[in-house]
DNA sequence: GTCCCTGCAAATCCTTTGCACTCCT
DNA sequence: AGGAGTGCAAAGGATTTGCAGGGAC
């Protein structure tokens, strides 16, 4: 694979800012360094760096999807209130307790979790 | 509200097959009964029945939604030679026991969990 | 020089919406 | 009769694709 500049910004980003962007959140602030940036090679590189397994795409429920570049196994909570997308350690939850509690033939080979709820920030302000 | 047949014939068809259908599956299915139907009528009945809590929606991480009338805490196991979707009963993780492991503040309202994998089936047939 | 990658615009796919008409109540 | 629900077609939003030009090797 050759080099692109527009594909190690991408990775750069997500590496960085683990914010969980959507990929016009990461077009608008990138085009502002590179105005000469394309979103279709956003996305482009998005899917290219998906299959690579460098980055992660998240089906949050949301009619767009948010991409991350921690692919170690963790959880998403979504706050209802502030939106927020917030890493949550692998402890809850691997692959192999799940292939354990499944048992008769399946096999695992990855799982998503997402959990819905207000985050610590919203719900002391809530009080 | 007022009874519709078309809002009754999209539950129906839920509640009877399990299969986790697409809005489009819905449709062409329930359109060789009533020819008149439309798919808009299916999208807003199934956007309806997913706000009275009757029926949940599945974002698979595939481009189109999936729906369920099941909506008892259950996961969902995504076979990826067969595509097909498998409801897999709560044990495995209720949203108690994710608010007990997150602790400090957070408040859990509702959880998602997709497993990817290989289903019992395709696994046999592939030894 | 070759071929992958880009930017642009057009296309595609899924889903929603506007409007006139239908049919519950 | 009144208003929610329908069917149709057109609009919408997110993502992908075709193509000509540009950059990595």
């Amino acid at each position: 694979m050759k080099y692109s500049k527009q594909r190690e910004m991408v990775l750069q980003y997500l590496l960085e800012k683990k914010n969980h962007p959507t990929a016009e959140q990461i077009y608008s602030e990138l085009k502002a360094v590179v105005p000469s940036l394309s979103l279709a090679t956003v996305y482009r590189n998005l899917n290219l760096l998906c299959e690579l397994g460098k980055v992660q795409r998240l089906d949050t429920g949301e009619t767009v999807d948010r991409f991350d570049a921690d692919i170690s196994n963790h959880a998403h909570f979504i706050c209802e209130v502030c939106q927020h997308v917030i890493d949550i350690p692998s402890e809850i939850l691997s692959d192999q307790s799940i292939e354990k509690q499944l048992g008769s033939g399946y096999q695992v080979s990855s799982h998503k979790l997402f959990i819905y709820g207000i985050c610590p920030c919203c719900k002391q302000l809530k009080q």
